[in-house]
DNA sequence: ATGAAAGCGCTAACAA
DNA sequence: TTGTTAGCGCTTTCAT
């Protein structure tokens, strides 16, 4: 192409560093070599300039002249050029990537929550290095460790458990910031996000009160997580102050199979109680199909409700009536606090939030003709 | 303590190594300077070794004597050392880290996938780097970037399209081994494993055959996916094989949403069919959900068949038929050709691998009173 | 069998 | 503003 007459502010400082390509001591190594990645020499090599004043515009520390900086930028384009994050890791000492683990990802509220904070790392461009513990603190704390290992800038955890999980994640903490997310370790200088368990339950008691329950049984895991630990008194507490009938909890496990066998448990105990109150919906739904499965029905002969609202909450039949969780805003505070800690912006004690859930009601617990809950008359 | 009298060979060795651990110039930085983690240096420096003896007793790589041996092993253990991966992964080329992308974790089949795929990994002591793809090719090709750039020895990816995503996997495919999973797209050169698509549809007309269909309706996404595309044809020429009634397939999402359309959509058309066969399970559940809602029963009214299996097909009312896709196997599948690309064992041509995948028989297909399978006569 | 030394590809002092 | 230099913590020739 021929010349333009007018030559711009821009255009001339293209041209030096073109005329200066040859003088300087930064070249390409020979592109003979197989497939080797085009990394940042040969960007400076292309553009003209030295490796750190390539390094410096790509990564936006440190001033440099405006005709460099497009000079670089369109031949990293040009190259396509991407950064080997390794490299750029051992040497910035910050891998971008957070670490996460799950007691078990086939349980749908775990995946929606590791959904919706991948959504929120990725405003802060982090990768997720996601790890199932598969309900055994063991492996949680071999994860852990490997994660650690890893140079993950911080770490997200759904501890499996109350007492067992303590141990990996203080030590991990000594390296990098830790978030208990959901349930809480004894660990009380990790930061923790989760909801307030006690107002989820006595939102659940209010309504069936309302609803004329006198009798309620309450299905969880066993007491090894924070949350069962919460629900549970909770629940025995708000029987107390409402002068209803105490009943023995039945715990087992967070899981469909459990709920089933607790509906097996409560029939072998002989009367029926107005309401089955479960820590978790998936628990929940286990109970709904057994009492199906038995010819009960739910919510005429009793009624049922959950806690966690997973999208199948609102399909079974009846509708399950559940504690919502949010899980964005759960996800928004799990990631912003350990941004906050990984910036240093935030050196404070540990912090502790608890979002409030809100209840959702469904049919599941809803004894037609439909009852309009008392405290609406107020 | 006083000198046994006694000296076993491992005791000289040790002893050696011991001595002359003053007169090697490896030492530990001083350890005045904060937390600074252990690491190799330190390993050797107490085990009296160089820095190289210590790598290669660490990696397992290259012969040396019993005595460093245990030396170095003992001082890891007693400093209790955790390599530095990031280090490792630059100078060996290989950070044991594995990259999947897929896209809707919400699904509870992606996620049942990805629970599997990070259980098989563990096996090869690979770490898993999840993306949610959110249903955008977009931000698949972005994050399957990031992936590279991160320098994950392989990728695993649930594709979201047929097309679209096509070209960033071509070109990560470039640089690093790729498997499609579930899904396929035009690049006949990457590995696939994936199941029998046109077995499992023609299980279910089989099925709905013998229980005395002749009407029967598909919803399905609409032909984005390969699989889309392949239930689809595999219905139509089953119908017409099977000299069926032919009628226009309702295609939207593979979402519970679009199942509750796609039924009202079938009212609107008038006659309601003898059956409604869905290709995923969560728009079955929206489809069973919005005929409840209509108060049209299943089975009785119109039968509805599923595809996946996910935990809720059997929790649902009435309990889902649908076709079980083997996880467990896929995820094998999966990570065992990717490990066998990576390992450099295969070399070969792209394996494509298709798993059967069986169907399971619940409430929704069965009118009353149960008919026996005419096939099952036979 | 072992140690010295050379990098992996990048960032960050420091000097010019 | 820019280039030169020195590593990040490890693995891996290459001598010994």
């Amino acid at each position: 192409m021929a010349p333009l007459v007018c030559t711009s502010v821009f255009d001339r400082t293209s041209e030096r560093l073109q005329r200066r390509r040859s003088s300087t001591n930064i070249k390409a190594v020979s592109p003979g070599d197989g497939h080797r990645p085009v990394q940042l020499r040969d960007v400076a090599a292309e553009a003209g300039v030295s490796i750190s004043t390539a390094s410096r515009v790509l990564t936006g520390s440190g001033r440099c002249s405006p005709g460099a900086k497009n000079a670089v930028l369109a031949a990293a384009k040009r190259l396509s050029y991407q950064p080997n994050k390794i490299a750029r890791a051992l040497r910035a000492k910050t891998t971008r990537s957070i670490g996460m683990t799950v007691p078990w990802l086939r349980n749908p509220f775990y995946a929606e929550l590791v959904e919706a904070v991948d959504v929120f790392l990725q405003r802060f461009e982090f990768d997720l290095v996601l790890a199932d513990a598969r309900g055994s603190w063991q492996d949680e704390a071999r994860r852990v460790h490997s994660l650690v290992s890893r140079r993950v800038d911080g770490l997200i955890v759904i501890p499996t458990q109350q007492t067992n999980s303590a141990e990996a994640l203080a030590e991990a903490n000594r390296s990098i910031p830790v978030v208990q997310l959901e349930y809480e370790t004894g660990n009380l200088d990790i930061d923790y996000v989760g909801i307030d368990n006690t107002l989820g339950i006595n939102l659940v008691l209010d309504h069936l009160v309302d609803l004329g329950a006198s009798s309620v049984r309450f299905v969880s895991s066993a007491i090894i997580s924070s949350a069962s630990r919460s629900r549970l008194k909770a629940f025995s507490d708000g029987v107390e102050e409402r002068g209803m009938r105490p009943h023995e909890p039945i715990l087992g496990r967070f899981t469909t199979k459990f709920g089933k066998e607790a509906v097996t448990t409560i029939l072998a105990g002989g009367a029926m109680p107005d309401a089955i109150v479960c820590a978790s919906d998936v628990v929940a739904l286990g109970v709904i199909g057994q009492l199906r499965a038995d010819g009960i029905s739910v919510p005429e002969d009793v009624m049922v409700t959950g806690f966690d609202d997973i999208v199948f909450a609102e399909l079974c039949d009846p509708p399950l009536t559940t504690v919502h969780q949010p899980r964005r805003r759960l996800a928004d505070a799990a990631v912003s606090a350990l941004v906050g800690r990984i910036s240093g912006e935030n050196r404070g004690p540990p912090t502790r939030v608890e979002l409030p859930p809100h209840l959702v009601v469904r049919r599941s617990s809803l004894r037609p003709p439909h009852v309009v809950p008392s405290s609406n008359l107020a």
